[in-house]
DNA sequence: CTGACCATGTAACCCGTTACATGATTCT
DNA sequence: AGAATCATGTAACGGGTTACATGGTCAG
């Protein structure tokens, strides 16, 4: 159900292709909490036409495979806000690297050392992504909805990369096997001001 | 591969039952990013056991099943520890919540209201969890990358928690359907000292 | 007596990924 | 010349969830 969701989600804000739906999902606004291949995006597009939440058009090019561009019909429309005001699965985030921190005991300095790179690293890479994405809209006539979210995880990246940076030393102290037992116990977070509850 | 890794890693915490396990797992010290159901749980540790990466003993209790206490042995230490250095894909997160914020202006208010509201009392759950977890084990004998691990998720709780009321406003009035354009631009983080990069 | 907790397990199902199949065009 | 981008689609496979099957104990 997440996949047809998503392409809903997507055509309400514009026609588009199959191929378009996947690169917004892998490098495009929603890529920070989203995620499909071609092989579920596909069959979903072909199955919301054959229920008339779509509709499709061909646009022929020479040489190429002719481009299928889908548009989102008014049934269409209202079955995305049926999704979108009822079931609300909660969110789920699932972090190997987290494992591996919580076993740096077991796992070594070095082994540490090198998941914290990573995961910084990626993070970095995808703050940079929305940031550019940001810049690009902002300020264009374009849905205001969809330019909280981006603000929304540009802060979380903002603050999960400064989290690993002030943090990281207890960590990897912690991987090498210090015997003392001067840890700085509250983990000293980045800032903290008066931060809810 | 990431049930397989998840009993591994909580096998070399202690002893545990496939019970214990899916407890663990939901609401325990890895429920932040973790989750298994017993359908996954049970078939994974019976492969282990043939596998020799861990062992089984029966503690008979009468009336009840028998508890099938499983433990890690050498092999299993060792698999579990290729594991978390070797290969490590990127965390993972979804969110159905950000995609009905990012269509605020199609969903209106009173909808987004209650995904918010929503959003942050699941939020302030998992947070108390991991909160009363944390106060259990601090200064004991234990493990301190679990420690470190649950700090972490401690923190970008709160953050979560302090970001999504310091700008629900601005997305409410968003689906509101606000004409004005004296929008914060920022979306005013509820604090930004330097904060990395 | 009803619901929550303890305790195990299986089978059907779902949703999605990976890999395959095909092929032109444009950038480096 | 080789890589990346555009462009569609299918089939096999995988990993997990849900629902089912079973049943005792304990607290309210």
């Amino acid at each position: 159900m997440s996949v047809r969701r998503l392409c809903l989600a997507m055509l309400s804000e514009g026609d588009a292709t199959g191929y378009e739906i996947r690169k917004e999902a892998t490098s495009g606004c929603f890529s920070y909490f989203e995620d499909a291949s071609y092989g579920s995006i596909y069959p979903a597009l072909a199955k919301l036409e054959k229920e008339g939440l779509v509709t499709m058009r061909e646009e022929k090019q020479p040489g190429k495979p002719a481009r299928k561009v889908y548009s989102i019909t008014q049934t269409g429309r209202d079955a995305l806000l049926d999704m979108l005001r009822e079931d609300l699965p909660p969110d789920i985030y699932r972090s190997p690297f987290l494992l591996v921190a919580m076993s740096a005991e077991q796992v070594g300095g070095k082994a540490i050392r090198r998941a914290i790179d990573l995961q910084i690293e990626q993070t970095r890479h995808k703050l940079q992504q929305l940031s550019e994405l940001k810049s690009r809209i902002t300020d264009k006539p374009l849905n205001r909805g969809i330019l909280w979210g981006i603000n929304y995880g540009i802060d979380c990246m903002i603050q999960k990369i400064g989290y690993l940076e002030a943090n990281r030393a207890e960590l990897e102290a912690i991987a090498d096997g210090d015997g003392n037992g001067s840890q700085p116990q509250a983990a000293a977070p980045v800032q903290t001001p008066q931060a809810a509850e």
